[in-house]
DNA sequence: CGTCTTTGACCCGCGC
DNA sequence: GCGCGGGTCAAAGACG
């Protein structure tokens, strides 16, 4: 029950609660153990107002898990976005030349949608012909894999996949592994998996469009406590202090499509001012994104 | 028997 | 035009 290890050691100012109630966060519950000596105290009453409060207490509890659900996945998403903001930040100073070289070094990141595809409009006049439009949102995730499935190019992430293709690449030694999504063509999404050139027990997923249908296996969404139902434990590598925190696989562009499966967790502009005030929080702190970096690395260098 | 994986062939864009 | 590299197709096989 280490729901808490997600601890927010980066100093962010969470505030779930527009309406700054943090105050009262239910910390004293939440502990658990230090309420002997109340319990001992109403013991001698009846034991209504215990039980009362054990609801509450477990109310609350739930409430908390689901927020801590919630605020990971905005975390990952958010990171992903980080990583866009760096990769571009990257390519500017890396200029165009020997771009090759820097596709393997520099290749991070996360193009999410919104890639200002300007001038789609035929502005030659005649045939507009633009047969691979960018218009699906791209996402790459990092993956890190146990060494002993070090050969299977498998990416858990809850949705059913078929394998269309395998292809050697130049500049990477595994092979890229090519999927579509099974419900296609009613679902065009696809994926590409392939193992990092730095590190080999990181798997490199881009994903391509979004899902129009809910995960085939559930289980995906589990923060902290794995349930162990999935054999080869994918971990995302996302964290600044310890090199893997075990958030199961959740795609930034899902959280559209999430917000069905989580109704309770108040409305979407509560997300985005969450996810906005997350953003502010990090992208103030400068060392944060070297902390990033260097955790996509594998490497750990605090400062 | 249906679904998924494997794998060589094929296609297409790009640089020369 | 040609070669190269990345992406996709589809026949054959594996698997349940
Ligand atoms: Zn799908």
């Amino acid at each position: 029950m280490d729901s808490t290890r997600v601890d927010t050691s980066l100093g962010i100012n969470l505030n779930i609660n527009p309406s700054h109630k943090i105050d009262e966060t239910p910390k004293r519950e939440f502990q658990g153990h230090d309420c002997a000596g109340e319990r001992k105290a109403s013991m001698n009453q009846e034991p209504d107002p215990l039980i009362e409060e054990l609801h509450r207490i477990k109310t609350e509890n739930r409430k908390l898990t689901e927020m801590l659900t919630f605020v990971c996945e905005n975390y990952t998403a958010l990171q992903s976005h980080l990583m866009e903001l760096m990769q571009k930040n990257s390519e500017n100073e890396i200029t165009k030349l020997g771009k090759r070289k820097a596709g393997e070094e520099y290749n991070y990141g996360n193009v999410s949608g919104i890639n200002g595809d300007i001038d789609s409009s035929c502005s030659d006049g005649g045939s507009c012909k633009r047969p691979r439009e960018i218009k699906t949102n791209i996402s790459r995730v990092y993956v890190r894999t146990s060494p002993s499935d070090m050969m299977s190019l498998i990416v858990r992430d809850g949705y059913q996949w078929r394998k269309y293709g395998q292809k050697v690449t130049r500049d990477n030694p595994s092979p890229r592994a090519y999927y579509k999504c099974s419900f296609a063509p009613s679902c065009p999404v696809k994926k590409k998996v392939q193992r990092s050139v730095e590190d080999p027990s990181v798997l490199v997923a881009i994903y391509e469009g979004d899902h129009n249908h809910p995960q085939t296996t559930q289980a995906v969404v589990s923060v902290g406590v794995n349930p162990g139902s999935v054999p080869s434990s994918n971990s995302i590598i996302s964290s600044t202090s310890s090199p893997t925190a075990t958030l199961d696989f959740i795609k930034p562009g899902l959280c559209s499509n999430a917000k069905m499966a989580s109704p309770e967790i108040d409305s979407p502009k509560l997300q985005q001012f969450l996810v906005e005030q997350m953003a502010s929080s990090l992208s103030r702190n400068p060392s944060f994104t070297a902390a990033i970096a260097a955790a996509y690395y594998g490497k750990d260098f605090r400062t």
